[in-house]
RNA sequence: GUGCAACCUAAUGGUGCA
């Protein structure tokens, strides 16, 4: 039995799950009872490829079995619904745990509070922790991090701060992944020179900046528009022992991207990979975006080519930022086929090549249209949000459509889409 | 004494703005 949860575990991990099944159908047959252990295994990869449906259906066979679930059983599914933003079905299962007698671990709460805190939703998280600690489980460094980083993304690097501190008192130690969200936080609030004063306290606490540090750093002054500042931290890594990676070079390309030099932002892409910084999807959609903005819809095809060269896979963003391209120089049935192609690549639209679609109906007056596509929309149970009704709002209000804006201004409160 | 759970942090796309 032992053999077998290896070796369906080792399947597992390489997604290898028609033969994780067979070799699990086997084991009856081999006088073998899977065990909860087993179950698990298996629960947890098909919440991990998104099959959570089927992930129940198993927890139902194994009760049918008389095999109950423990506490890892448990987490691995509250896992797979957060994963899914399924949040309140999540804390049911932390409520049923707790029914059937069973005792949840920190790992368990940490699923639901990382969850909430991907969600946006950190006041729900950070009463999870209220709620462990008063359950008597004492939070670690990553229960600790998880809120760092969701107050952090909602920009409130006070309160992340806040718990550093709780966190120093209660003696659990931070590692360089709290102090990079801390970073990244203080950054994001505009607070740069802060941020680098992080890197005296880190020192301090025996803990040296790594690559996440430095490129949160870069990002951020890239960003701000200190270019001279950027290219020089980025020139002192070498010294730091510090190897440039691939999310520094994307955001220097960015940057020069965005300020109109997409010469020197080629220039960086050949250097990255002359120094064996292979380039990601991220990277190429950068200068895509770069070139699409400027209109150079060819020269945009070809780096899409030499993408696809190189293996590097494109994404919603690659083709939504083509698509845009494309619109923007009223090339209607160029967007459509991209879009197409996309769609039969298994590649499915989001709201934000959505959006761009309408916006460009709305600019060539073609409202009808438009409406066809949030229609269309909710048909694919892909929501419309802010954006794209103040776009739609926007093209009715340039045509003079006044009341049909107003039409729309209602669909958006009727979606439960707040105006902003 | 061997097998199950949270891959916790960074970079890329859509509207409008005097």
């Amino acid at each position: 039995e032992v053999t077998y949860n290896v070796l369906i575990h080792g399947l597992c991990e390489r997604s290898r799950m028609e033969e994780a099944f067979e070799l699990f159908s086997k084991m009856d047959g081999d006088d073998c009872t899977p065990t909860v252990r087993t179950y698990t295994i298996l629960i947890s990869a098909l919440c991990g490829e998104g099959r959570t449906e089927e992930a129940f259906s198993l927890v139902d066979k194994m009760r049918e079995k008389g095999c109950l679930p423990n506490v890892h059983t448990y987490t691995v599914l509250i896992d797979g619904l957060c994963k899914e933003s399924r949040l309140e079905e999540a804390e049911s299962i932390l409520k049923e745990i707790s029914v059937k007698g069973l005792v949840p671990s920190v790992i368990t709460y940490n699923a639901l509070i990382d969850g909430y805190c991907k969600k946006g939703k950190v006041d729900s998280a950070f009463s999870i922790m209220q709620m462990m600690e008063s359950n008597g489980c004492q939070p670690n460094t990553r229960t600790y991090n998880e809120l760092i980083c969701g107050f952090c993304k909602a920009t409130k690097a006070h309160r992340a701060m806040g718990l550093l501190n709780k966190m120093l008192e209660n003696g659990i130690t931070p590692n360089l992944i709290t102090y990079n969200s801390l970073i990244d936080g203080m950054c994001k609030e505009g607070h740069i020179d802060n941020a680098f004063r992080m890197i005296d306290l880190m020192d301090s606490n025996g803990l040296v900046a790594d690559v996440w540090t430095y490129s949160t750093l870069i990002d951020a002054l890239c960003k701000d528009g200190r270019m001279e500042e950027a290219y020089s931290l980025f020139n002192s890594l070498g010294g730091r022992g510090i190897k440039a990676n691939e999310v520094i070079y994307t955001a220097l390309i960015d940057a020069e991207c965005k300020a109109g030099h997409i010469g020197i932002a080629c220039s960086l892409l050949e250097k990255m990979v002359s120094v064996g910084c292979e380039p990601n999807f991220c990277t190429y959609n950068a200068v895509l975006d770069g070139l699409s903005k400027e209109s150079k819809m060819q020269d945009a095809l070809s780096v899409m080519n030499e993408m696809e060269e190189k293996g590097v896979q494109a994404d919603v963003i690659t083709n939504t930022i083509l698509i845009s391209g494309m619109l923007k120089k009223g090339l209607i049935v160029d967007a459509k086929m991209i879009w197409d192609q996309m769609v039969s690549s298994g590649c499915k639209p989001d709201v934000f090549t959505y959006t761009t679609f309408i916006r460009a109906y709305c600019n060539i007056g073609k409202l009808d249209d438009a409406e066809k596509l949030i229609t269309e929309m909710h048909k694919e149970g892909v929501h419309p949000d802010t954006v794209t009704y103040n776009t739609l709002i926007g093209g009715c209000t340039k045509m003079g459509l006044i009341d049909q804006a107003f039409h729309f201004l209602k669909c958006m409160m009727d979606a439960k889409c707040k105006p902003d």
